[in-house]
RNA sequence: GGUCCCUUCGUCUAGGGGUUAGGACGCAAGAUUUUCAUUCUUGAAACAGGGGUUCGAUUCCCCUAGGGACUGCCA
């Protein structure tokens, strides 16, 4: 029943950008084959010739590399049982498909998709559901209604086709999934779904899928849970090939839902509702662009470590996890059956738990860019103490600029409200007694400065907090940013003057 | 509609026959910060409903309700 060494695929189809539910269940399958010592294997499921997006392929595998799921086995890396593209098995699953043919678990169907649909409407109109099953099969265009002759006649006319699964009548089909336990089906509820179409010579996900999963090896199939009312289908094939002592355990896991809990996340949500669905930025065919987390600000490790918590759980209260760790705790009994919203303000959580661990100077380095772009050029060792100052309090790299433009830029306004609370009469006069002191200040540390201003404010009868305030007004252009005497420090004697002249002239 | 899955604070979740039902995000308050933030403390906040089983159910069973997935010559 179980084969030795752990083989796992994650096995997207290349019609789009991968999205962050797919992500999570790459990551679940590299992570289950990391704690076993398995295989983590990639495998294009390209079946579906009218979707193909043609730079979809290079995203996942960008993705993936961004993230740091290292792919064991698949295009790119090649392996023992490639290869790893579907439309590269075409054969295979053809030879397949014949057996299924030969043994009576399948047949050949005519009828045209425009015929489905009229029938389908039909239907509908008359408040009843088509099912292509053993209660319409034989009154429709089939090798069970046609007859071998007939059959015969129309392939070699060139008439195209596809192969549909015979449902045998009343099976009870019993499951068992990794996260849900025992799940059962009756066959009678299920129908003749299309395995092979004679158009582009290519199986469906169906048919290929269980061909591959076989001929790879597969041990644990790891996938969303929008794919267990396929299982009993999936079951009836391995049976029907006669694998079923080697087929795959399946785990199906909960979905990833909308912030909003009405319905699946999918590719259309990212940006409506401010936050990326997709791992990194993705530009379609056509020019259309939508954001990724990467773009975003996202460190990879906060992506890993907030979707590796969407639905799983070590059942300890760590929240923070590297990959390693992840791989090392992961288990299948701990996901979670039921669907998780995600939760955008927790993801900027994750991320910001990952800023605050680097150091000043990894933070420096990846803020530097973005001061270079403003055309700022700033003293690395500098800019290290300033993002120290202020890592705290910012989730993104990119937040860190609102937080530090006044070390680098003279602010150009003052804030309206402190203005009218600090700027009261005799406080211009002082601040500049007061840039006068500090003129004179020979020893320009924060201890000193503080000493020495305290000293003046005191003698003269001013109020420490508001001309505290009022010269933060003045150096920051209102009432935020890091410890004052440091802003003070950090931008030296002649900008600290400058700018408390330059506000009492510009205040009025 | 049919089939299947799911249901603990607003969200992610722990727990599991007897608990003050725990943590995290977010939110609120207080303390500290002579500013902003951080930090610390505190608070509000949940077992969907109804039946069983049981001495005792949030926990086990059933039903109902609600939510979700699937229902394609898509994956």
């Amino acid at each position: 029943m179980t084969r030795s060494k752990v083989r796992v695929r994650f096995a997207p189809s290349p019609t789009g950008p991968l999205h962050i539910g797919g992500v999570r269940t790459a990551l679940f399958n590299y992570l289950f084959a990391k704690k076993h010592g398995g295989t983590f294997i990639l495998r294009i499921e390209d079946t579906d010739s009218t979707r193909f997006v043609s730079n979809a392929e290079e995203y996942i595998n960008e993705s993936l590399a961004w993230l740091g799921l290292t792919v064991d086995e698949g295009v790119k890396e090649g392996g023992p049982f490639g290869p790893y593209k579907q439309s590269e098995r075409k054969a295979i699953y053809k030879q397949y498909a014949n057996l299924l043919l030969e043994r009576g678990w399948a047949y050949y169907a005519f009828d045209t998709p425009e015929q489905l649909d009229a029938l389908r409407a039909q239907c509908e109109a008359e408040k009843r559901t088509f099912a292509y099953d053993i209660s319409t099969r034989t009154s429709l265009c089939n090798s069970l209604s046609l007859g071998d002759e007939e059959t015969q006649r129309r392939i070699s006319a060139g008439e195209p086709y596809v192969i549909r699964f015979k449902m045998p009548e009343n099976v009870l089909v019993k499951a068992s999934d990794l996260v849900r336990g025992d799940v059962t089906f009756n066959t009678n509820t299920l129908d003749d779904k299309v395995l092979y179409k004679s158009a582009d010579e290519l199986p469906t996900y169906h048919l290929a899928n269980i061909v591959d999963d076989h001929l790879m090896e597969i041990t644990h199939v790891i996938r969303g849970e929008e794919w267990l009312p396929s299982v009993p289908l999936h079951v009836m094939l391995y049976r029907a090939f006669g694998w079923e002592e080697t087929m795959p355990q399946f785990a199906h896991l909960p979905l990833i839902l909308k912030p909003s809990g009405k319905g699946k996340l999918s590719k259309r949500d990212g940006d409506k509702d401010g936050f990326p669905v997709f791992p990194l930025e993705y530009t379609s065919p056509e020019g259309e662009v939508a954001s990724g987390y990467r773009e975003s600000g996202y460190f990879p490790e906060a992506v890993i470590n907030l979707l590796a918590l969407l639905g799983w759980n070590p059942g300890t209260e760590q929240e923070i996890f590297s990959v390693e760790q992840l791989a090392e705790i992961f288990t299948i009994e701990r996901v979670n059956k039921s669907g998780a919203r995600f939760d955008p303000e927790k993801a900027k959580w994750f991320n910001h738990q990952y800023l605050i661990q680097k150091s000043d100077a990894q933070l420096a380095a990846l803020f530097m860019p973005l001061l270079e772009q403003k055309g700022i050029a700033v003293d690395s060792q500098k800019l290290q103490t300033i993002v120290g100052l202020v890592k705290e309090r910012v989730n993104f790299v990119s937040e860190l600029w609102e937080q530090t433009h006044f070390f680098f830029e003279a602010p150009t306004a003052y804030d309206d409200k402190v203005v009218q609370k600090r700027w009261k009469d005799g406080v211009p006069a002082f601040m500049l007694q007061l840039a006068d002191l500090l003129n004179e200040q020979p020893d320009w540390t924060v201890e000193a400065l503080k000493h020495a201003a305290s000293e003046l404010i005191s003698s003269n009868g001013q109020n420490f907090g508001n001309i505290m305030n009022a010269l933060r007004l003045a150096l920051v252009g209102g009432s935020f940013g890091p410890d004052l005497f440091t802003i003070v420090e950090l931008l030296g004697k002649d900008e600290t003057i400058k700018r408390i002249r330059a506000a009492v002239e510009t205040i009025k």
